[in-house]
DNA sequence: CGATTAAATTGGAGCGCTCCAATAGAATGC
DNA sequence: GCATTCTATTGGAGCGCTCCAATTTAATCG
């Protein structure tokens, strides 16, 4: 299994390792004819350059980490889609990393991704400490996707929560609803702003007095939780859930209990994930513009290593209103 | 951002760049004092290995490549889990990539895995032609899992297909159900073989006049289409479906029929995908033995290294059935 | 206490590449 | 026709590490 080297493309094709290495890197400064042996030789004895050596002398490893908190939320399949598309077409190799929603495993895969010298990372819902980031930062290009830290040298990109709670309240109350309930995400990222702005647009609404919001967490199990806590008490004509995996569970209780969706209540979930998409849900959900934010991250992580010094940008990217089945006009 | 070197480490503790090498490798022939000043000289310098060079000197890279089909596939989060996680304890680094249900993006994952000196692949449910794999299977040692290729060389880690569909008919009947419909995944990877063992084991249960199949694909997409087949023509009291998709497509549609499951029809899946574990569907699923699949491909790469010539091995693996409340006996 | 062995440490070569200064060769100008 | 400017090619140093043989130091023994 030993492997050919630059050095046997040299010799099979009688010119020098040099010559060899300006081919691999698409110099212009080669000659046709030299440019066509080398290839046809390299491509003859199976060479393929070794990235480590030439990392290792070249500094730049046009690699970018993406570190992902949790590939078992669908979200974060649809997050790696549209990141590791817009890497590659802006040159970088993309390497993946699981954060198992730890942020201790988390720190670990950002070391990972250092030790490798990768040339800038991005973090995708963090949950690492603001520490750990500051030091990092030092040392590579970082960019927190929906999560909004206020370090010095790192970049934040954010969908923005205010146009998806408009987006979600003005659907509803456009159908009708006046009596809605938002299940929140407790502590989780992001769930604080997701509250806060449900609340500020059901009062730009005048909806303030008849709005309710219950305590929860981005899973399933708390859904069905504040559903129980729901068809016990008033039933509201539409639940805002905190992502589509709650309001998956919200639905199962509402199920088993008979009440029909959208007949009775209609359901919004956040994130548009896969599980939205399932026919048996079609669940309507706020979609992140993820290509927008990919686009952004790449982007910031090529000024930051221009500009190391720069201080940290914050760039919001507006959100749309996935509408399907599980919302209708309230139940007379 | 120029980071300290291994030479910078050595001047400091006083000692030479070798000494700090074999502290950094654990070896125990460094004395306690040299060991804990090199260390602490490196903790205050903020050093840390430089993984390419090391790679690049050693040779070995103590890392492997997990290359997944499809991560929108919930399927493949739990396979990473499991084999992430044992390349882990095993000593190894995981490295990721994306397939996107695509044979081409494959191969160019895998070449990316290879250009990385990766020290081994593991292929999961991998589309990728013969004529690559066997090519690639002469660099670096490659294993198969739930794909049963026959090459010289390379490795295949399966799932026992045959347990996993005696597993459920042998439930159904159980239950007492005899008019059990499978709905297949059509070309998919693996979708021959859990149809003729289904097909074999309704024999076996001496059901062989009463079997139905219907053609499909490993999608929700397909689910619908072969469950409004069912819907229109004489409905079976059990639909047991490629994988768990397929079934939740055959839920939504059954539940719009007003058809309950598992009043009127059971339904069984295969995975024991996220799916199957959400409320709203609960279903009786055929979970693959995904850690033990992981331990003896991560197993298989070990002794391949040591034996790069050894002829290709297959290992079946017994799958369990998880009953949830999808199933019951037949309507009445 | 000098000789022998074991333990700890070191310098140097080399992993496969890039990058730069230097050289060779071809083309241009006057 | 010779200096001048390009263009194409080359050798060598060096990226940060590991590994090995060689050396130094410490420990053991007759």
């Amino acid at each position: 299994m030993t492997r050919p080297t630059m050095e046997d493309v040299a010799a099979a094709a009688g010119v020098s390792r040099s010559l060899v290495s300006l081919v691999f890197q698409d110099s212009p400064k080669v000659s046709e004819a030299s440019r066509s042996r080398v290839l046809i030789e390299a491509d003859r004895l199976g060479y393929r350059p070794n990235v480590l050596a030439r990392q290792l002398a070249s500094s730049r490893t046009k690699t970018i980490g993406i570190l992902l908190d949790d590939l078992h939320n669908p979200y974060f399949a649809d997050v790696l889609d549209a990141f590791e598309s817009e890497a590659e077409s802006a040159g970088y190799r993309a390497l993946l990393a699981n954060g198992r929603r730890e942020g201790e495993r988390e720190s670990e895969a950002l070391h990972t991704f250092i030790d490798h010298r990768v040339d800038g990372v991005i973090l995708a819902s963090p949950r690492i400490s603001d520490s750990v980031l500051t030091s990092m930062s030092k040392i590579a290009p970082l960019v927190c996707v929906e999560r909004r830290v206020d370090l010095p040298r790192i970049d934040v990109v954010m969908h923005d929560e205010r146009i998806g709670a408009q987006l979600v309240v003005n659907h509803l109350v456009g159908l009708g609803h006046r009596d809605i309930v938002h299940i929140d995400g407790g502590t989780g990222a992001g769930a604080a702003a997701r509250r806060d702005w449900f609340m500020a647009s059901m009062r730009e609404a005048g909806l303030a007095a008849s709005m309710r919001v219950i305590g929860g967490e981005f899973t399933e199990q708390a859904g069905r939780e504040a559903a129980e806590q729901l068809v016990r008490g008033a039933l509201p004509t539409a639940v805002y859930c905190a992502n589509d995996s709650v309001a998956a569970g919200v639905a199962a209780v509402l199920q088993r209990e008979g009440i029909s969706i959208p007949g009775d209540v209609s359901l919004v979930g956040y994130d548009d994930t896969m599980l939205a998409k399932l026919d048996l849900l079609s669940l309507t959900s706020v979609r992140q513009p993820l290509a927008e934010m990919a686009k952004a991250s790449v982007d910031l992580i090529n000024r930051r290593i221009e500009k190391p010094r720069r201080g940290g940008e914050i760039v919001d990217i507006a959100p749309t209103l996935i509408t399907r089945r599980s919302t209708a006009a309230p139940r007379a």
